[in-house]
DNA sequence: GCAGTGAATATTGTATACAGAATACCGACC
DNA sequence: GGTCGGTATTCTGTATACAATATTCACTGC
């Protein structure tokens, strides 16, 4: 099975790892022009990689003023982090119960994050692989793919965070005390301690914001 | 304060309003061409309106096919329903008391709802004025605008509904339950009954679709 | 009559071109 | 020196052009 994929998808992709590596700080503008001679194409993938990027709250779009980067905030981290974890409770919720598999699964992401130093990137990879691996079971697909893409917006928070703030273990220990009460099958005390690792995160990352 | 809108946003509205009155039914196909002769405008804006609503699935891309109403599905439905569910509960946590003003308002859409007899159109608008009038107080914005996006999805499932099944009035007394609930301030009680609402709502639109 | 093949056409995805708005530059005046 | 006004340039939003892929449809062979 060959799959052709549109430019403007993996323009999308490449302008998210751009912002991620920094090459791309908040406010900077960004112009579909610049991104068309670098990476080789046209404006119009371009741009339809940058509105879509602009929908999920990446970028901002002053109509005739063109693309920027958005300036990280406080309100919106908070706004999207408390969209996020309902979400993911939800996913939560609708998994049915979660195979022993996968549970190891979870022990040894979280391993391999507690023993993670200095890597942000390799960090944010395994916070975030651990999430999908825990709502992987979630038979709403659609809301699977919600999630995804939402989580672009927390990503760079915690990304920033990280990066300036030194702190590299977002909590794992929150991680285990899920995982053991899954374990016991007590699914209120998981949810309990989902939302409660939510909330913590979100208050971190907000409270450093506005540092 | 004069506003520029974007030609893409006017005709994001245009093609929906052209799936709404029937115009484009299910498994449609969209060709830019056509739209962008019958507005008036290049292919440019109309394709960018297409790949905005392919993404919050109106419509279905595939690659090299171009554009299609998608067909209504009742698991789409019921998936939709559930996240939207879930966010609007969150959106009335959110949001402090609700000022007699409001419900006073709020009472005002759900007779004039029961009043009206015949006019589909009318009744998904004052429908989803009611949700709205009702999670208007909601602080997060974001979570705002996203459930008015998310929107899209079972309006189009309810107009269908209405249109075929004859049937006008969707649990108007549900929503006098719920607005009596908030007028006695038992929280507990409205979201009980706001949850059951949505849950009555998406079980009768999903058995309909699955005739 | 019907399946299969191939050319003709239509349509998409991408590239380029163009017009108008926004920003930068630059000199004149206070 | 700083500020205002005007022009030049850049950049955006939209239109058009082009190449490659899908689709259509007539024709051939069975």
């Amino acid at each position: 099975m060959i799959t052709r994929t549109p430019l403007r998808d993996q323009v999308y992709q490449a302008v998210l790892t751009r912002i991620y590596r920094g090459d791309l700080p908040p406010a900077r503008r960004v112009r579909d022009t610049d991104l068309a001679a670098q990476l080789g194409v046209s404006r119009t993938p371009v741009r339809e990689a940058l509105l879509r990027l602009s929908r999920e709250g990446v970028l901002e779009a002053d109509m005739g003023r063109g693309f920027s980067v958005r300036p990280l905030d406080a309100t919106e981290m908070r706004e999207s982090g408390a969209i996020l974890s309902t979400l993911e409770r939800l996913a939560l919720d609708l998994s049915g119960d979660i195979p022993p598999e996968r549970l190891a699964r979870l022990g040894e992401i979280d391993r391999e994050l507690a023993a993670t130093r200095g890597d942000v990137d390799r960090c944010i990879d395994l916070d975030e692989e651990w999430h999908r691996t825990l709502l992987e079971g979630c038979p709403n697909l659609r809301l699977r793919a919600m999630i995804s893409t939402l989580w672009q917006v927390p990503r760079r928070y915690m990304r920033a965070f990280l990066r300036e703030a030194g702190r590299v273990s977002l909590s794992t220990q929150h991680h285990a005390r899920i995982v053991e009460a899954l374990r016991r099958n007590d699914r209120e005390a998981a949810m309990q301690r989902f939302s409660h690792h939510w909330q913590r995160g979100i208050e971190e990352l907000g409270a450093w914001i506005e540092r």
